[in-house]
DNA sequence: CCTATGCATCAACAAATGTTGATGCGTATT
DNA sequence: AATACGCATCAACATTTGTTGATGCATAGG
């Protein structure tokens, strides 16, 4: 009965949610140039120590920042694997686009 | 100073808030087989006609989905260049990758 | 016209999320 | 051991988001 469905919805939406902030998407464009530890991004992003660290929770419990002590720092960084596997459900989101479907007389 | 930066990240996190909710995501998934009407995607969603619209209209007003009267129906679709638009962008996600910098002693 | 249908929209409320400042814990430096 | 630093975590509060039932508006059919 139903299509070949997205797989996970629940998580996806997870993956989601954690990119739905201005703040951590600018985290994310900072860690593309590779790992750094808090206190630059607290400098980087002009931002409180404590909203930063929610902001990086949020986008390492969704999977997407890994994160390693070294000493006193710690340093995020972008997990590739996962931005992979939302590339890859973005790409299962298309419509079919064979048949398209004329729902003909729909409520009756 | 900056890297090349990911274009419009406030849009794009409305695109992200848009599709971080389960439903929002169902919808998506029975959209791909073709456009529906809003009384056909009550009936597969369980859901009461005021949560789905509001749902609808999120997703709506996120570009990812356009919509058209005929008649007493109103059969909402998916927005594919939308789509397209937005796995570019998660494209646009990923580590450079290239000097994978070593962030050597860093607040100091 | 009068009524029914399909849907958007509103108001009231509930729940989830983000912010801020304070506190605590591990690690280095002395 | 005492102090300073880097960061997570907590509590209190503010803001945003989602839910539900009621109402309203357009269209279609009698």
């Amino acid at each position: 009965m139903r299509s070949a469905s997205l797989g996970n919805l629940g998580s996806a939406a997870r993956w989601f949610h954690a990119l739905a902030d201005k703040t951590r998407l600018q985290i994310i464009d900072r860690l593309r140039d590779g790992e750094q530890c808090v206190c630059e991004l607290t400098d980087l992003l002009q931002t409180g120590q404590s909203r930063l660290s929610f902001h990086l929770k949020t986008l390492k419990d969704a999977g997407i920042l890994t994160d390693r002590r070294e000493g006193r720092w710690i340093y995020y960084s972008l997990n590739s694997s996962a931005i992979g596997e939302l590339e890859e459900f973005i790409g299962s989101i298309k419509p079919k686009s064979r048949e398209l479907r004329i729902a003909s007389n729909c409520c009756e």
